[in-house]
DNA sequence: ATGGTTGAACCTCAA
């Protein structure tokens, strides 16, 4: 019997946040970590700090915007990098993996799901057909024997105790009715929400805004998500969200969702 | 306080 851990964090630029990656990794030992907004190309990651660290890893990165990245302690195998073969999108979003446990295999995969400027906004229905491209992914996995950890930036608090304001989010960015049903018909193909399903009724966030001090006041949103198939969800022990990072010198805006999993 | 912070790269955009 082993027990690994697998969390998801969007560092928001992996080269301004080097030295709060590196602490965190040394404190909390994810065996897995599934990263976004790394804002960098491939060969701007600093690689050898990572392996240095004792991680393996597979990148899928971009200049500037988005790039996902996937470290792990175990080998990883299988990589393979964006939604589906939509040569058009050039936004690097998406990463995929099987990490290689002696005894087991778990297919893991990073998401950074586009914020969406606003409801009326182009970016908005790039976030719609995302959504989609993302079902289809989900659904080429079904029939799998292996454990599925899909973690990322969803940018979507799913239900009302996800967020600090729900009134005065209704219809924004982040929690407006058609990406909440968009996170739903992901779940409703068989995905569970590892934080919820491990603590039902608790109200935290893995967001906080950088502007007015929303940390010190709680204003948050849950929007970094863990989803399990059904073998994941069956080996998941516990899940949280590591929010005392959020308070270290020079954050990231997101805090990690780390989920526990029994593996045999 | 529906205001105004952060990062990358450019003289602004994205979040």
């Amino acid at each position: 019997m082993t027990e690994i851990t697998i969390a998801t964090w969007n560092v928001n630029s992996i080269k301004a946040r080097l030295p709060v990656v590196e602490r965190w990794l040394r404190e909390a030992a994810p065996d897995v970590v599934l990263l976004q907004e790394l804002k960098t190309v491939d060969e701007g990651f600093p690689r050898t700090e990572i392996e240095d660290l004792g991680y393996n890893i597979a990148l899928h990165g971009q200049k500037t915007y988005n790039g996902v990245a996937i470290l792990s302690r175990f080998p990883l195998d299988d990589i393979s990098r964006g939604l589906d073969n939509d040569a058009s999108d050039e936004q690097a979003r998406f990463i995929e993996g099987v990490v290689c446990l002696p005894h087991a295999a778990v297919r893991v995969a990073s998401v950074y799901v586009p914020n969406g400027e606003a409801p009326d906004s182009e970016k908005f229905a790039y976030k719609m057909r995302f959504f989609e491209r993302l079902y289809r992914k989900m659904q080429s996995w079904q029939g799998l024997d292996e454990a599925i950890v899909l973690g990322g930036d969803y940018n979507v608090a799913p239900e009302e105790m996800d967020i600090y304001d729900p009134k005065r989010w209704d219809g924004q960015v982040c929690f407006h009715p058609a990406e909440r049903q968009h996170f739903r018909a992901l779940k409703n193909m068989g995905f569970v929400d590892a934080y919820r399903e491990a603590r039902p009724t608790e109200h935290a966030y893995s967001w906080w805004d950088y502007r007015g001090g929303a940390y010190e006041q709680g204003k948050g949103l849950r929007i970094d998500h863990l989803l399990l198939n059904p073998q994941a969800t069956d080996m998941m022990q516990d899940t949280w969200i590591d929010s005392g990072n959020r308070a270290w010198e020079k954050p990231s805006d997101h805090a990690p969702v780390v989920g526990k999993f029994k593996i045999g």
